[in-house]
DNA sequence: TTGTCGGCCGATCGCCGACAA
DNA sequence: TTGTCGGCGATCGGCCGACAA
């Protein structure tokens, strides 16, 4: 996925580790948020903490919620193994922290008027400013069409008309399908993004919390997959 | 779910074997059906089969598909453990293959018309006089609700409507909204069914394939789950 | 007997400016 | 500047009999 948008989504808080640092596993941790509890009663030698190194991360998405969630596989060996070579990553490495260099981005909490069936989206000035291309002001109205990848690559497209007294932005075709697919509804957090080419990314944040179903990695087959 | 439509879903050359009874476990076979496939290395003891005793059989339907399968607990342990006494089931038991007696069912395949946003469902002849409550056909036009169960439990209201001319039997409300929450297209098999109550069932069966996800039930908790 | 079609009517969708916070 | 509302035109859903296979 887009790690420009799963940023956006998981937040400037959220952190993933860099590929080959060492990290502390916690069993126990693990297992509490775990929504089936594995039973380690048959496992040898089971320890409070294991010092792993992180043989990869992984930015996912469920494809299904939108979900964002990192897959982050752990080698328990000692000494840890050599550092396999990784492909640089597309923007700044998966590693980091910070936004990318140059992105813009703008969020909005999504009001009842943006999430009602019956309208479209309130573009707040800045986010028309500074993020959608400029318009053609002699038009009347002036309008055009958007376009924007989500966190999975799914380009979506919005007409963006700047019209009504007074004047304001707006979003109207292809917004309420936005929504309906997402299940977007008020109080859900939008992000608009721009990056240094001037390409457009759409990412959101739901309000109510979802319990995750992921997958695992088996630490005997590091990185790159297939 | 109801053992009825599951029946009727799954076919009648699907048979599940009877609790108590003795099954030969090919692990191989059980490896090749699952979407990931286990990893069977560190599993000490390996051997191609295993004699085991069905320790509990459950009847289930996807939630969000309605796809029927069965689930099989299996007990590895030799000699068998004494059998646990099993609560008679609501019908004929789960073990047994054949439908209910008393039971009237008919499949039909849904036409492009029958499963078209546009229109109802077309009603055989014989469906209407042998399943459905019988219409008073002194009024006109002859009209009545029909309330149908499907695997889940769930119930379902259709507008059953003998008009037209010639004559013929429809249903009208309700059926698209059922065809739209099942994902319902031209192809798929429907069955009504009439238990000895008059009781009204409605299963189907998709026309493509559907790979299964299941779950799994541990051998060390037999039967009754809680 | 029953599958498909066009007609038709009502419900909903969704774009609009007015207005006020 | 922007959130909400009522108006209203376009689209769609869905019920109908006609007709033919």
């Amino acid at each position: 996925v887009d790690s420009y948008v799963w940023k956006a989504c998981a937040g400037t808080a959220a952190k993933t580790p860099a590929v080959g640092s060492r990290v502390y596993y916690f069993p126990q941790g693990h297992a509490e948020q775990s929504s089936s509890p594995p039973d380690f009663s048959a496992v040898p030698c089971r320890r409070p903490i294991v010092l792993c190194t992180v043989s990869a991360v992984r930015l996912l998405a469920n494809p299904d919620t939108d979900e964002v969630f990192a897959q982050i596989a752990l080698d328990p060996r000692f000494p840890p193994p050599p550092p396999v070579p990784v492909p640089p990553d597309t923007h700044d490495g998966v590693g980091g922290g910070g936004g990318g260099v140059g992105v813009v981005s703008f969020a909005k909490i999504l009001t009842p008027s943006d999430a009602n069936n019956g309208g479209g989206f309130s573009v707040p000035r800045f986010c028309a400013d500074s993020i959608f291309p400029g318009l053609d002001f002699k038009a009347d109205p002036p309008v055009q069409t958007i376009s924007v990848r989500d966190v999975h690559g799914t380009r979506w497209e919005f007409r963006h008309i700047y019209r009504g007294t007074p004047r304001r932005h707006l979003l109207t075709t292809g917004w309420s399908k936005f929504v309906n697919c997402k299940k977007l509804v008020a109080g859900d957090s939008i992000v608009f993004m721009k990056n240094e080419a001037g390409e457009l990314f759409v990412g959101f944040r739901r309000t109510g919390r979802s319990c995750g179903s992921m997958g695992y990695l088996p630490y005997s087959s590091p990185a790159g997959a297939g």
